[in-house]
DNA sequence: TGACTTAGTGTGTGCTGTACACGAAACTGG
DNA sequence: CCAGTTTCGTGTACAGCACACACTAAGTCA
């Protein structure tokens, strides 16, 4: 069926950028294209939007359908509308960014795409379209948000230890932090609450387990608190 | 002449919200509708995004051609993609936010919408279409970056004193800054050029103006400076 | 010249950022 | 079980910054 209009308009698309923490580093999830353009290339996972969803909603359904994530954090980023950036014809796209912890969202198989993989975001391939572009803005607006937004949290297991917590933001910033004043600031912030649990499985003294509490995050923003690492 | 596509898709537009800062308060332009929908309403100046132009260019058009204002600071907000956001059709709108000081771009005569005119922030009118959501939008992405990066000084002439600077930050931020500190902190940047003039028609002392040194400002970034008011 | 308005200036106090080191706990391997 | 290894968890001192606060100087106007 074709659909017909008075003047001619852009495509428009979702992209997102998946972002995952897991011991080692911060990495991306990255698509394989099976089709052409750029048949082969690595993609960022994105599709175009129906009439009937909102951007937000496109943007979730795509991710679920080429990498099984679902109800993980999502944020609208940019709006890319470079006339070239896709050789067939003009597409606009809506980037989001997502965040999630790769403990629970391990190398899922991918059902639409041909292949889904996590990248190192150091050792990053050639990418498809403009998506070095896409990556490159969500980088630098995961490390701008990151330290006056407790969104960090979301790549993280629920329960977590300071360590872990610390590293996370290592890792983001690029930089490395003082671990005993990480520790009394985050603490000092009381959004933490402290469990009766330890880590379990590692090779030496267990580290005792955090959990955010956003609830109490929530109404300290309400009476003027400022997260701000 | 028609447009055919296999798939159904939205349309796209820019809206933009355009802040003018004069003596008295923080101004926002908006535009009276002379079609329908929403005829009569006041509304965000913007239209539909050409082919053949980027998204950044079609808000420059729009602005330019709605309201007369050129070669003003513009920046992408967010883009707005509820389904009965319009309801003629699907429109997509990806909003831009602008600053200009109301000085040199007084009561500009519109040539395209049958009206254009300054309003007092707190005095808004009702709104055509999601344009109240757009416009809160900006004006919390202002205050919040108007803190962290110098765009502030678009609202103001290139010369200006430092009590105007003051004023348009406790405009936009809606509260009273200590004259002091204030001075010593935005001084202490070293990101101002003093001039060696004054002020000229007032009635009282005249201010010393200055200049914001952008060259210097960029310079200073690179080295790892943050400016943080 | 007196009244009025805004410009321009410095100090003290408390808090916050930051630099910095070591003993305790838990596991590993011989 | 002992020695070695790894990470955990903790406190202090100093410097710089945020913030509160008030008076004199300069210019205009009537």
């Amino acid at each position: 069926m074709a659909h017909t209009y008075e003047h001619p308009r852009p495509a428009l698309a979702v992209d997102c950028v998946v972002f995952g923490l897991d011991d080692a580093d911060l990495k991306v999830m990255l698509i394989q294209r099976g089709a052409e353009p750029f048949k082969g290339r690595w993609a960022l996972p994105g599709g175009f939007v129906r009439l009937n969803e909102t951007l937000d909603d496109a943007a979730r359904r795509e991710l679920e359908e080429e990498t099984g994530l679902k109800r993980v954090f999502l944020e609208q980023l940019y709006t890319f509308g470079a006339i070239k950036r896709d050789p067939r014809e003009r597409v606009v796209s809506v980037a989001y960014y997502a965040l999630c912890n790769l403990r629970d969202h391990k190398v899922q198989a991918a059902t639409d795409a041909s292949d889904a993989a996590w990248f190192d975001l150091h050792r990053l391939p050639a990418l498809a379209f403009d998506h070095d572009e896409i990556l490159k803005t969500a980088v630098e607006r995961l490390r701008g948000k990151v330290r006056y937004v407790p969104i960090g949290f979301e790549l993280l297991p629920r329960k977590f230890t300071l360590t872990q917590l610390q590293r996370m933001y290592e890792k983001i910033l690029d930089r490395e932090l003082d671990k005993r004043n990480f520790r009394k600031k985050v603490l000092g912030m009381g959004i933490l609450d402290e469990t009766d649990e330890l880590q379990e499985g590692v090779a030496h003294r267990a580290a005792r387990l955090y959990r955010f509490n956003e609830a109490i995050y929530k109404r300290m923003v309400k009476q003027g608190f400022n997260f701000e690492l």
